[in-house]
RNA sequence: GCGGGUGUAGCUCAGUUGGUUAGAGCGUCUGAUUGUGGCUCAGAAGGUCGUGGGUUCAAAUCCCAUCACUCGCCCCA
């Protein structure tokens, strides 16, 4: 094998694309019925968009973008999109959307691409799912952004997952609270790990998420966020969850909760799934009130989330809702000698106008190979010409489900297999 | 960036303490009366044993290196 897909990008071959085109149609009819437009934006933008919009401070930005200097004079340097809020917010600022409208519901579907070591529901080239709510302040858009995101898991047939949610607050309200965390987190420094003790002076909030057993024990006495909550935030976080339980979902409210980026504003919330392996984020988003201020638009709040379409898979897979594989084609045309061959082309031609999936032999095999062939791909029927089939402008439509062959007129050759097609 | 695991046919895997022409199942192809699929039966094709060194009379098997994949830490989707 002298040459191979890099490390964390793969191929989708089309047994696996079924699955991706079942998803993608579930959430495009998903969005629509929220009333959402779907955005398309480009995989690369300024990478100074992303250093901005994520934050100086995440993962991320500090070191996971692919970013390279292209050609232009001087070069420019620029960054494949690591995720997609940090380039909706441009794209709202720069077609001045709020200007147009009050309130913007978008969506979006694609690649995305961040340099990390790949494990299982991880890779380097991966894509996400992601809705956008631009220009409401108010709980109903953090609880719309939530509870579509619950509505999308069980279209998706995915039921073993849990709501976590937690509120940043206000920057303000956040400042205050991380002074006093890093000071909780200085006197007990003794019993963090060392990566935890780096992280603290940089970025204390993040130590609360740690998966080390060490790190947990270490902040369970530490102060917590919703204790710093000034008295809007408090309302609006209430309010988001009253929304939510009266929808039928009962959050974890986890104060642990942080999420790696800089962007957020108040309401946090992730969807846990229960059958994945360690990267267990099926998806996560909240309110960035910021965001649209910080890529140099009129201040606007928003809220949104993301899905990797990756994890949704395998949490469909595991849950069992992934559909049955669909029968390739529907009729497979046999001709047996040349003149007939020809015949076939033609005939799966005028099937395939009419809307039937038709197929026909590119191998010169013998019948039997083109039976079996046509079996294998799960074929109901095959239309069978030979000689004395064209010279009487007859054609042998066997149905192979059922077993049974009759002959059909050429004219009448549509009509009769979309009989057999729809009957199944 | 740091740990653990695994690399044998298209796929899933056997391969005994080093010992002849490296195996199975599935899949693929062909055939089992002339122009008829599935089920069954018979046969065939298909492998530089990840790669490069080393030890040995002899290496898929032991040693070293390297690459890839994979799981985890970190972080996230």
């Amino acid at each position: 094998m002298t040459y191979q897909s890099i490390k964390g990008f793969r191929d989708i071959l089309p047994d696996e694309s079924a699955r991706w085109q079942w998803m993608e149609g579930i959430i495009h009819a998903l969005m629509h019925r929220y009333g959402c437009g779907e955005v398309r934006l480009p995989i690369v933008e300024a990478t100074d968009l992303f250093s901005r919009g994520v934050g100086q401070g995440t993962d991320i930005v500090g070191k996971e973008m692919y970013t390279f200097l292209d050609r232009s004079v001087p070069p420019e340097s620029l960054t494949l999109r690591p995720e997609l809020t940090a380039s909706a917010a441009r794209a709202y600022v720069q077609h001045s959307i709020a200007q147009a409208q009050q309130l913007a519901r978008w969506y979006y579907i694609g690649p995305m691409f961040r340099y990390e070591q790949p494990q299982a529901g991880r890779y380097r080239q991966f894509h996400q799912f992601g809705m956008e709510i631009y220009g409401s302040p108010h709980p109903e858009a953090d609880a719309e952004v939530i509870l579509a995101g619950a509505d999308l898991l069980g279209a998706l047939g995915i039921r073993n997952y849990r709501l976590r949610i937690n509120s940043l607050g206000e920057p303000d309200e956040r400042t205050a609270y991380r002074t006093e965390l890093l000071s909780y987190l200085r006197e007990h420094e003794a019993e963090l790990s060392p990566e935890s003790v780096r992280r603290m002076e940089q970025n204390p909030l993040r130590v609360l998420d740690s998966k080390r057993e060490q790190d947990v024990a270490a902040t369970a006495g530490a102060p917590r966020m919703s204790d710093f909550l000034g008295e809007e935030s408090r309302v609006h976080f209430e309010a988001t969850l009253a929304l939510v339980r009266e929808a039928g979902i009962e959050p974890v409210i986890d104060h642990r909760l942080v999420r790696g980026l800089d962007y957020y504003t108040r309401t946090a919330f992730e969807f846990q799934g229960m059958d994945l392996g360690a990267q267990d984020a099926l998806g996560g988003g909240g309110r960035y009130d910021r965001l649209i201020e910080e890529v140099g638009g009129k201040p606007a709040p928003s809220v949104g989330f993301s899905f990797g379409m990756e994890r949704l898979l395998i949490a469909a897979e595991a849950a069992g809702a992934l559909p049955a594989p669909a029968p390739e084609i529907d009729a497979y045309v046999i001709g047996l000698d040349d003149a007939s061959r020809r015949w076939a082309m033609g005939a799966a031609g005028r099937l395939r106008s009419h809307g039937i999936a038709a197929e026909c032999d590119l191998l010169r095999r013998s019948l039997k190979a083109q039976m079996r062939d046509a079996n294998r791909k799960g074929a109901r029927c095959a239309v069978i010409v030979g000689e004395s089939e064209l010279a009487a402008r007859e054609a042998q439509v066997k149905n192979l489900g059922a077993g049974e062959q009759k002959s059909v007129p050429f004219d009448e050759l549509p009509e009769a297999v979309a009989a057999i097609v729809n009957a199944g």
